[in-house]
RNA sequence: GGGCAAUUAACUCAGCUGGGAGAGUGUCUUCUUGACGUGGAGAAAGUCAGCGGUUCGAGUCCGUUAUUGCCCACCA
C-alpha cells in the first residue's frame, strides 16, 4: 500500500480503533500462564465532557497499559463511569427549572426516571470521547457506579459496616449547602477568602448594669446563642463567669462560661456560643451541656426559633436586620473590616452553613490506622513519594465521614424504619416486614450515599466483589492507579481504607500522581476564563497521537503541565517526521527481499545505529517501568529525529543510491529492523500512527498492539564500531561548521585531506560517508609529516581536516579562528590539569574517573599542539 | 498558623543515585541534493535565585533568605 505524502491522522484513526476493538485486542483473558496487569480508570462523571485533564489522565494510563500488554502481561484497563450523585442532580434540577418544573413537585420516582433518561442520553458521551483518544480499555467489562454489580457491593459494604458498628447515625454539625439542600462531607467544602466584617456587639446582664462585648462574623446566628464564653485564665472577665446575659430580640438569658477554647488575645476575648451553627461551639456546648437551638431552615432562611421578626428571612437579610436592630437598641459597638475564609459548596459554590443535623457517618479512626500503615510499609507507593505526606496528614487528622446526602440520585441508604415499633432494619434486600413486630409498615431512609462512597469501592466492586469471581481473583489487587493530586482525599485515600477493610488487600500497589493541564500562560483551564482547549476539536485538527504526545512528552509525575500551541506544532511535526521517515524506508524496501541482519556483513553506520537503538531500548524500558513517561517520550523523540533520521537515514543514502546490490539489501534490512523497533517503542505513546505504518511493513504481525516490546540486548556487540562512526561524525561536523563559517556554498565540492585521530583504517573504509555528508569530491588520507599552506585546518576529536581553499583563505582571519579554538582547548586543559593536580581528587576519586581525565588531558594537549603547529605554519608564510 | 513544590538560555522545561551545563520553541545565517520546507545544515545565547556549609569536586546533598505557586487548618 502506498503511503500518503503527508501525515493525515483523520484518515485512519477511527478505522483503526474500530478494528482493534472489534478484534478484541483490548480484552484480556484470565490466563494463569500470564501475569496480570490491571488498571482501573478513574471513572469520569456521566455529566462530564472530555477535557484536557481527562486527556492527560487517559493518555498516561493507555501508555502504561499498552506497554505492559506488549511486554506480555494479561493487561486489563477497566473502564467505567460515575453516577456523580450531586453533580448530576444539580444538572437535572437545572434542566427541570428551564421547563418550569420543581424537583419536589415532580416527586422522587419521576425525578429518578428523568435521571436515568439523562444517563442514557449523555452517559455514553464521554465514553465515545475516550475512544477518540485511542484508549485501549476493555469495553466488555465496562462498569457504572450504579449498575447492578456496583450497587450490590455498595449495599453489602454498608450493611457490613453497620453491623460492625462502623456506620452510625447521629446529630452532628455538618456542612450544609442551602442551595443543593444536602449535607456535605468536609472534603466537599472549598474555602475562599472573602472580604467581610467583624461586628462588635454587646450583651447586658439582666439587671442591665454589666455589659460584655464580643465580636462575630455571623450576626444572624446570635439568635441561636446559648452561652457566652471567656478563657478561664482571663482576669478581665473572671467575675463575669457564672453570671448570665440576655440575648436581645429572643430575650433569652444565657450563661457566661469559661472554656479554654477561647483565646484571650483574639478579638475582645469573648465568644458567643451557638452550638447549632458552629462546629467549635458545638464542642463547647457538649462540654458545658448547653442547649442546641437551631435557628435556620434547610433552605437558608431563619425559622420559628429565630423569633417572628426574623422567621422566613433569608440568612443575609436576617444579618442586615440584626445589625440594624442592634444599632437601634445601642448594642452595636463597632464594625471592623475583616477578611476571612468562607466555606462554599464544591458543586454550586453557595456559602455552606454549619448546621446540626441528623446524618449517617462512618467511624474513621479504626479504618485509618491500617490505611496509614500500608503506605508506611511501602505496600502502597505514591509516585512521586512526596504525596505520601499529604496523605498521612489527612489520614492522621481524619474526622468521621458524613455519608448521607439529602438527594435522590444515588445509592439509597439500605435502612428501613418500622413505622409501628421504630425498629431500624439495615440489610441488603428490601425487607417485607419488621423482624421485631412483624409490621408491614416499613419506610426506607430517604437519603442517598455520598457519591464517593461507591467510588471508594471501585477497584474491587468493578471486578466482582463481594463475589469471588475469576476476574476478582486474577486481576485484583490492581497494579497502578493514575490520577490527579486534586482527588487524593476524595478518592485515593478512601479506596485504600475501604479495600483494606473489605477485601483485606490493598487496592493497588502504586499511585501515580499527575498534575493539571494549564494553558500557555500557566493558568488553569476553565470555562469562565474561556482558555480551555477542547480535546476533541484538537484531535480533529491535529490527531489523537499529537495530543497524546504533547501531553506525555515532558510530563513529570506530580507536576502540572503547560499546553501551548508551540509545543503542539512541534509534536505534530514529529508525527510528520515519523511518517516520512517510514515512507522513506518503505519506498526503498519495495521489491527487496529482507535479510536477517544478524547474519550479514554490516557497515559501520549499521552497527552504529543498532548500538544506539539498543541503548535507547534499555533506557526507555527502564523509564516506562518507573512510570517516567515524560523522560521516555523525550528520549524517543530525540533518538528518532536526531539519530535515526538526521544521521542514519543520511548514512544509508549513499548505499541505497549506490550500485552495490548486496550492500543495499543489508541497509534496507537494517532500516526495516530499526523502523520496526521504533514503531514498537513508540506505540504506547502514539498508537494510531504506529499501527498505521506498521500495517505497511513487510513481514508484520497481525497488530503492533500485541507485538513484543523491544528487548535490550545486554551483549552490546556493536560498541566498538559505533565509536568509529562517532569519530566520522566529528569530522563531518567540523567540515560543515567550516563551510558555514567561510560561506562556502553547499554545492561546492571540496577536496579534503584528513588525518584521523584514531582508527584510520576503519575511517578510510568508510570515507564514503564523509564524502556524501560533508560534500567532498575527493578525500585524501594523510600521515603526520604532510603540511599545507593555503588551507583551512580543522581540529576535532575525530582528527584533523585540511581544506585547500585557494584565495578564499584570509591568513589573519584563519589565525584568529585558530586562536579562538585554541583558547577553548586551553580552558579544557586547564580544567583537567587543575583536577589532576588536586591531591584530594587523585587520592579520593574513583580510579576510572582519573583515568578518563588523563585521557582527556592527553587528547586536548594533542589538539592544542596541532593548533599551535598550524598557527606557526601560517605565521611563517 | 502548618506543610509541599518551583526558581537553569528570550520563552517552556529536562537534568535519575554529586564528576566536563541540555532539549524544544523563538532569534540570526544558509540550503528548492530524489522521506519530510510540518524539512536540512550552521550560529549566538546561562554567575543553574542569593548567602553559607558538607565534599577532592555541588545545578545536584544540607542549612538559610527571597520571590512565586499550591495544599491543609479555620480564632469566633
Amino acid at each position: 500500500m502506498e503511503m500518503a505524502k503527508t501525515y493525515e491522522p483523520s484518515v485512519f484513526e477511527k478505522d483503526l480503533y474500530h478494528w482493534w476493538e472489534k478484534e478484541g485486542f483490548f480484552t484480556p483473558s484470565v490466563d494463569s500462564k500470564k501475569e496480570p496487569f490491571t488498571i482501573v480508570i478513574p471513572p469520569p462523571n456521566i455529566t462530564g465532557q472530555l477535557h484536557m485533564g481527562h486527556a492527560l489522565d487517559e493518555s498516561i494510563q493507555d501508555c502504561i497499559i499498552r506497554f505492559k500488554r506488549m511486554q506480555g502481561y494479561s493487561a486489563l484497563w477497566l473502564p467505567g463511569t460515575d453516577h456523580a450523585s450531586i453533580a448530576t442532580e444539580v444538572k437535572i434540577v437545572e434542566q427541570l427549572a428551564k421547563e418550569g418544573i420543581d424537583k419536589y413537585q415532580l416527586g422522587r420516582e419521576k425525578f429518578l426516571e428523568r435521571a436515568w433518561a439523562w444517563k442514557a442520553q449523555y452517559g455514553g458521551r464521554i465514553v465515545e470521547q475516550l475512544k477518540c483518544l485511542g484508549s485501549s480499555c476493555d469495553w466488555s467489562r465496562e462498569a457504572f457506579t450504579m449498575d447492578e454489580r456496583c450497587s450490590k457491593a455498595v449495599k453489602h459494604v454498608f450493611v457490613k459496616l453497620y453491623n460492625e458498628g462502623l456506620i452510625y447515625q447521629g446529630d452532628r454539625i455538618i456542612n450544609w449547602c442551602p442551595e443543593c439542600q444536602t449535607a456535605l462531607s468536609d472534603a466537599e467544602v472549598d474555602y475562599q477568602e472573602q472580604a467581610s466584617h467583624f461586628w462588635h456587639f454587646k450583651y447586658f446582664t439582666p439587671d442591665g448594669k454589666t455589659e460584655v462585648v464580643f465580636a462575630t462574623t455571623r450576626p444572624e446566628t446570635m439568635l441561636g446563642d446559648t452561652a457566652i464564653a471567656v478563657n478561664p485564665d482571663d482576669e478581665r472577665y473572671k467575675n463575669l463567669v457564672g453570671k448570665t446575659v440576655v440575648v436581645p430580640f429572643v430575650n433569652r438569658e444565657i450563661p457566661v462560661i469559661a472554656d479554654s477554647y477561647v483565646e484571650k488575645d483574639f478579638g475582645t476575648g469573648v465568644v458567643k456560643i451557638t452550638p447549632a451553627h458552629d462546629p467549635n461551639d458545638f464542642e463547647v456546648g457538649l462540654r458545658h451541656n448547653l442547649p442546641v437551638i437551631r435557628v435556620m431552615n434547610d433552605d437558608g432562611t431563619m425559622n420559628k426559633l429565630a423569633g417572628k421578626d426574623y422567621e422566613g428571612l433569608d440568612r443575609y437579610a436576617a444579618r442586615k436586620k440584626i445589625v440594624a436592630e442592634m444599632e437601634k437598641i445601642g448594642q452595636l459597638v463597632k464594625i471592623e473590616d475583616y477578611s476571612h475564609n468562607v466555606g462554599e459548596c464544591y458543586r454550586c459554590h453557595t456559602t455552606v452553613e454549619p448546621i446540626v443535623s441528623k446524618q449517617w457517618f462512618v467511624k474513621m479512626k479504626p479504618l485509618a490506622e491500617r490505611a496509614i500503615q500500608v503506605v508506611k510499609d511501602g505496600e502502597v507507593n505514591f509516585v512521586p513519594k512526596r504525596f505520601e505526606k499529604i496523605y498521612f496528614n489527612w489520614m492522621e487528622n481524619i474526622k468521621d465521614w458524613c455519608i448521607s446526602r439529602q438527594l435522590w440520585w444515588g445509592h439509597r441508604i439500605p435502612v428501613w424504619y418500622c413505622q409501628d415499633c421504630g425498629e431500624v432494619i439495615c440489610q441488603e434486600d428490601t425487607p417485607h416486614e419488621c423482624p421485631k413486630c412483624n409490621s408491614k409498615k416499613l419506610k426506607q431512609d430517604d437519603d442517598v450515599l455520598d457519591t464517593w462512597f461507591s467510588s471508594a469501592l471501585w477497584p474491587f466492586s468493578t471486578l466482582g466483589y463481594p463475589e469471588e469471581t475469576p476476574d476478582f481473583k486474577y486481576f485484583f489487587p490492581t497494579n497502578v492507579l493514575v490520577t490527579g493530586y486534586d482527588i487524593i482525599f476524595f478518592w485515593v485515600a478512601r479506596m485504600i481504607f475501604s479495600s483494606l477493610h473489605h477485601t483485606g488487600k490493598i487496592p493497588f500497589k502504586e499511585v501515580l500522581i499527575h498534575g493539571i493541564v494549564r494553558d500557555a500562560q500557566g493558568r488553569k483551564m476553565s470555562k469562565s476564563l474561556g482558555n480551555g482547549i477542547d480535546p476533541l476539536e484538537f484531535i480533529d485538527k491535529y490527531g489523537a497521537d499529537t495530543l497524546r504526545f504533547s501531553l506525555l512528552n515532558g510530563v513529570s509525575s506530580g507536576g502540572d503541565i503547560r499546553f501551548s500551541a508551540d509545543k503542539v506544532e512541534g509534536n505534530r511535526n514529529f508525527m510528520n517526521k515519523i511518517w516520512n521517515a517510514s515512507r522513506f524506508v518503505l519506498m526503498n524496501s519495495e521489491g527487496k527481499q529482507l535479510v536477517d541482519i544478524s547474519k550479514c556483513k554490516l557497515s559501520v553506520a549499521d552497527k552504529w545505529i543498532l548500538d544506539k537503538l539498543n541503548c535507547v531500548i534499555k533506557e526507555v524500558t527502564a523509564n516506562l517501568e518507573n512510570y517516567e513517561l515524560g523522560v521516555a517520550a523525550n528520549k524517543l523523540y530525540d533518538f528518532v529525529w536526531s539519530e535515526f533520521c538526521d544521521w542514519y537515514i543520511e548514512f544509508s543514502k549513499p548505499v541505497l543510491y549506490g550500485t552495490d546490490e548486496e550492500a543495499r539489501t543489508v541497509t534496507v534490512s537494517v532500516l526495516n529492523y530499526c523502523l520496526d523497533k521504533i514503531l514498537k517503542l513508540l506505540h504506547p505513546f502514539v498508537p494510531f500512527i504506529t499501527e498505521s505504518i506498521y500495517q505497511n511493513m513487510p513481514n508484520h504481525e497481525r497488530t503492533i498492539m500485541l507485538a513484543q516490546y523491544p528487548v535490550f540486548d545486554k551483549k552490546s556487540i556493536y560498541k566498538d564500531d559505533a565509536e568509529t562512526l562517532d569519530l566520522i561524525k566529528e569530522i563531518i561536523k567540523s567540515v560543515r561548521n567550516a563551510r558555514a563559517e567561510y560561506g562556502v556554498a553547499p554545492s561546492k565540492r571540496l577536496h579534503l585531506y584528513i588525518r584521523p585521530a584514531a582508527k584510520q583504517k576503519q575511517i578510510e573504509q568508510s570515507s564514503i560517508y564523509i564524502e556524501k555528508l560533508a560534500g567532498a569530491e575527493e578525500i585524501t588520507f594523510v600521515g603526520k609529516d604532510v603540511s599545507f599552506e593555503k588551507v583551512v585546518s580543522l581540529v576535532s576529536a575525530g582528527g584533523e581536516v585540511f581544506i585547500p581553499m585557494g584565495e578564499l583563505v584570509d591568513k589573519q582571519k584563519e589565525i584568529a579562528r585558530l586562536e579562538k579554538e585554541a583558547a577553548d582547548v586551553k580552558s579544557e586543559i586547564a580544567r583537567a590539569e587543575g583536577k589532576l593536580g588536586n591531591k584530594g581528587f587523585v587520592e579520593k576519586a574513583p580510579a576510572k574517573l582519573i583515568e578518563q581525565e588523563k585521557e582527556k588531558l592527553a587528547k586536548y594537549k594533542e589538539m592544542l599542539a596541532k593548533l599551535n603547529g598550524r598557527m606557526e605554519e601560517l605565521k611563517n608564510l
